[in-house]
DNA sequence: CTCTTTATAGTCGTGAGGACTATTAGTGAC
DNA sequence: GTCACTAATAGTCCTCACGACTATAAAGAG
């Protein structure tokens, strides 16, 4: 395997004494939101080859002096129009780096995580023909490799909610246990049982804490509920297992 | 920022109209493995600047043609001198991609944990001065940003003994639930019960299963004890939890 | 008012798991 | 041999988490 190391100047030029490979490094962002009670996913429709016209996830390369995050909460800001809005949660989700995930080059991508409370509508501008909210739908196709990302967000996504308090991101400031239950039930496909999930939540110190003002949610049918806030914790102790996934032989 | 991208040759040529900057990409592995009861690092001593006689990750360069898992994999056997033993356990860690982790140019590194049985000395070979098995130590100095790495793959390895069966990654083909247990002591750095232990694992479906033959490990002081080898299972349920990080308020 | 809807309160029973004791089966000292 | 020591294994007890379930409260719709 021959070195292409012969083409680069500038930084590139004399490091020590190894061959490497200049690669190109993007992010890709698979930003969540729940709409109407469904999970969403930004996406944005490519106006140039390849996959012209497909659906692709958000992203961009990385600048000279950006680290990964810093690019893609750029990106992010760029393709949603909000800039840096509180309750954003933003992760690295991993990186995908198979030789021909792009065809005309090589290109390693860091894929992120997003998780928006509500839904701004994005306006599709710079690269991008138009970006949207879609119903997330593991069947969708999308470019290049981002189906498996997508759907390695969601796997991820959905595990950290048994851990962590990021169900919260995806609630507006004050939320109701209703609208976090909703949360739960949405990303991980189930119902639970809402009793029991109050139970468990308000049991969990540092997850949730009282709104001030004693506020109440009002104007929907029903008794109103309570709201709550996020509070300091970061981990959930005891976790809040969704049903198990393997039967119960036991 | 100007874009260098104009020193670029061969396939970085032309990439529609965007202008990026070449980067170097590299894996870094964190090989985790038990010596003596305690949790050891395979670390590398540098022969060059910058950090020349710093102890550091092992690494290298991703090849052309290679995804970051492979590099990872071809480094590692070059490194400890293991050609993909069965066994092994590499994965993903996260990507450090901060400007300035390198002085002298823009690399970006995807970071691994491997996990060993057991530890074959390594012969130092190629670009690192030396090669050794030394204890984990978090206060260890090492170059670039590898002690935040270390202390990531620590964590995430601690993490990940809760919800699936990486703690037989550390362990022989056939192991006694004593050594399965030493792996979540010593990593976790607490003591647990021993029947209490026990009686959780076999519980734990697909987790162990009796080694065939009924062998028993004899050769030590006390009772002898039963030899099983890894299950079928992938996680963990129920999640065998680490004693509670924070207090028990309740 | 009555029905429906949603939030909230409480009850009961099973089982997981922490703390603990007892027994078994080996080694090494004497 | 036998006695101490060590480690594996078996079993007990008690608390509490949690699933399943019922009951009550507070709103709007008609």
């Amino acid at each position: 395997m021959t070195s292409i190391t012969e083409g680069v100047d500038g930084p590139m030029q004399g490091y020590d004494k190894y061959a490497f490979e200049p690669f190109a490094v993007t992010v890709d962002l698979a930003v969540l939101t729940l709409r109407a009670g469904a999970l969403h996913v930004l996406l944005v429709e490519r106006g140039q080859e390849p996959y012209a016209g497909q659906w692709a996830l958000p992203g961009g390369f990385v600048l000279p002096r950006e680290s990964a995050e810093t690019a893609a909460r750029r990106e992010l800001a760029e393709e949603t129009g909000l800039s840096d809005v509180s309750g954003l949660h933003l992760e690295q989700l991993r990186t995908y780096s198979e030789p021909d995930r792009d065809p005309r080059m090589r290109v390693v991508s860091v894929a992120f995580t997003a998780l928006l409370p509500d839904a701004p509508e994005p306006h599709g501008g710079g690269d991008a023909a138009q970006a949207r909210w879609l119903p997330y739908d593991p069947a969708r196709p999308l470019a290049f490799d981002h189906v498996r990302i997508l759907a390695d967000a969601h796997e991820r996504v959905g595990a950290q909610l048994e851990y962590s308090c990021l169900a919260t991101a995806f609630c507006p400031p004050e939320f109701t246990l209703g609208e976090l239950q909703n949360v739960y039930e949405t990303v991980w496909g189930v119902t639970l049982d809402r009793p029991n999930f109050r139970r468990k939540v308000l049991a969990t110190p540092g997850f949730v804490e009282p709104a001030p003002g004693a506020a109440r949610l009002t104007g929907g049918r029903g008794k109103p509920a309570a709201l709550y806030r996020a509070g300091t914790a970061t981990a959930l102790h005891p976790p809040l297992l969704r049903p198990s996934r393997e039967g119960r032989p036991a």
